[in-house]
DNA sequence: GATCACATTGTGTGATCACAATCGGTTGGG
DNA sequence: CCCAACCGATTGTGATCACACAATGTGATC
């Protein structure tokens, strides 16, 4: 039997008084945790429970639940009992070379727009990532790559683009967060120096070829260590 | 004052006893009617009266609209009410260009395991779809249509992909069919058959050309001739 | 006659309840 | 000792109700 140690990141219970809609809040929580691995791929989550632990009724968490069943972030199986999809890694590598198309496509064509505030505060994030990178704080290096990624790709004047690949990141966050925990994950950032580089000088093609190959680089290494659900 | 001729498509009643949830049902229901033009770009979607046209409460209506707006086939104002999304000359190009890199993709994986049986669903379809072309049938052209595309992108092993792509035609779908209306619309299946081929033959390359070359001569057409939203 | 204030209507949101399907554990028989 | 049938507990689904908010319409006032 397998055991496999469950985080107990809590979930912060949603206060009333806030705007926005409860589900909106709900949503957005629970997005959150899926991508810094608070749920466990193949773990249930039923309504009741999640309406207790952020102490609202069910009824904002059944519509939350939906929207992120609509956007394959979690998964219901025929018995209408929704899990955290487990990651195969037949899907990985889709999800991976779908990344390296549509994030490609996204940094070709932001590197058309640049402005010097773009280059200066990928600068800045790449930066700070490498310190992390060296400090093993996993939670921090995912979190800042992702800022980097999507610094660029809403700096293109795409409008369905980003929200696609949103979608592939929020499949692929919970699986990325629970296999990085591991104690020795290389973590290259030569990449991203390229892409700031290509980006300065408006390079459409090397631009995407550094975010491609940064993807593929992580992916590559990840199907080769990584034990994947059968 | 423009007037828009709303084309009175009932929606049909749904009926309780049969299998499947109401949600799933209504979903069904309403993204069909979605893609046949039963909703206009820029018509108001309430809750209740959708309800009361489809004989159900309105809460299998709530889930369904959440899961189409989360799949961006319908879309949240601020105010909170749900209208048909407007397509935009840029909305437009965007979509087609991302329909011409993602159809592609999974033409060209699907011409690698094609089988006969593939090619000959594919001859009959199109051999259909050139009759009701003469006709000027669009109804009838357009759902055979998306019966030749995706019958091609079933046949590869994208788990992905496909959905990713009927995201796509999701929002494209209304436009089309408000738009192909016209007396004469010029329907060209000399790509269909350049796709056939190449797909009997097994060619990657020709395969992801002539979906891109079709995708990309009906959007060219339209870009030039149809009357887009502010 | 135009404009502002208020009432009315309509709308989405969230809570609660009833119900059917399903899961898990127990018990009984082989 | 194993397996199947049973029963209680749990879960998602759908209906109904109350509430808050926005939009609309109406009337009074300047």
């Amino acid at each position: 039997m397998e055991v496999v140690h469950i985080p107990d990141v809590p979930l912060r219970p949603i206060t009333r008084t806030q705007d926005g809609t409860l589900q909106q809040q709900v949503y957005e929580e629970l997005r959150h945790s899926l991508m810094v691995g608070a749920f466990i791929p193949g773990q249930a989550v039923t309504l009741r429970s999640l309406a207790g632990r952020l102490g609202t009724s069910p009824m904002p968490i059944r519509q939350a639940i939906n929207r992120l069943i609509a956007e394959h972030a979690l998964e219901m199986l025929p018995n209408r009992s929704v899990v955290v999809p487990r990651m195969t890694k037949q899907k990985f590598a889709e999800l991976s070379m779908l990344r390296q198309t549509l994030e490609g496509m996204a940094a070709a064509e932001a590197s058309r727009h640049a402005k010097p505030a773009l280059v200066k505060k990928l600068e800045k994030v790449n930066a700070e990532l490498q310190r992390v990178v060296e400090r093993r704080d996993v939670l921090r290096v995912l979190d800042l790559n992702q800022q980097f990624h999507f610094a660029i790709y809403q700096a293109s004047t795409y409008q369905l683009l980003v929200p696609m690949i949103e979608s592939l990141w929020l499949q692929a966050g919970p699986f990325m967060y629970y296999s990085l925990s591991g104690p020795s994950v290389r973590w290259d950032t030569s990449r991203h120096k390229e892409a700031i580089t290509a980006i300065a000088a408006g390079d459409a093609k090397a631009s995407r070829r550094a975010i491609e190959g940064d993807i593929g680089a992580m992916a590559e290494y990840l199907l080769e260590n990584i034990l994947f659900s059968p």
